[in-house]
DNA sequence: GTCGTTGCAAAGCCTTTGCAGGGAA
DNA sequence: TTCCCTGCAAAGGCTTTGCAACGAC
């Protein structure tokens, strides 16, 4: 049976403050705010079991690398700043999927990643 | 100045030949079967220039991990197929730049990654 | 002969795993 | 008390780097 650590409420709370995608470096700092002996391996395998009970995404990030976000915001894709370094969650998806693929294939899933300059970064 | 060696001719061919996005194994192995020695350091010393050039794109694919293409094949993205796990390119692009982001910002690159089931595994 | 390139080995990241001790139920 | 979970250290992938020898020019 799962039981409840102090190392995976402080994982869990990460996410549920920071509501945005996040890096292991981030979640490590974090989290080490509320556990100070928090371990890697640790966080590495709660994120895995996160994943598969489904309350974590893993995304593989064309800049950043690997990220992890709650799972339950919907569909949706991301945009990357590259003067300011965030990720800003975009809202919809903007895939034509009737023209994504030629006649004969079949969609299950798709990913989409833009990057260039937010609005706060434009000004 | 740039040198011509077997080993870089041998990398150019196989992506000439196989006309494909390539995994760092494939390339290794298909480069062997042309220079026997070839190393995997020396591959990865030359995918670097070979990108650094302008002749090479490297992509982070979320299922396959790195895989590096011939960049001059135009826009386009790809679609991995679960069954038979090749990738396909797809011809142009449906992203919907109009309304991919929200106003105020500005898009200056984007990756699409499709997966699902090609159209010789559905029959 | 010069110096860019290679092969080999070692090191560097990121992530996973083995193991013994610790703590939730 | 049970046995899931943690911290630590080691190991496993993938990629880069240091170095001496090689070879293109």
């Amino acid at each position: 049976m799962r039981r409840e650590t102090a190392q995976r409420r402080a994982i869990e709370k990460v996410f549920t403050r920071l509501e945005r995608p996040l890096c292991i470096t981030e979640i490590m700092e974090h989290g080490r705010e509320m556990v100070g002996t928090l371990n890697q391996a640790t966080v590495y395998r709660n994120l895995k079991r996160m994943v598969a009970s489904g309350w974590l995404k893993r995304i593989n990030h064309p800049t950043l690398g690997t990220l992890w976000e709650v799972a339950d915001r919907g569909h949706h894709h991301h945009f990357y700043c590259n003067v300011c370094r965030n990720v800003y969650e975009l809202p919809g998806c903007a895939l034509d999927q009737k023209n994504a693929v030629p006649p004969g294939f079949e969609v299950e899933n798709h990913e989409i990643f833009i990057s260039g300059t937010c609005k706060s970064c434009l000004r």
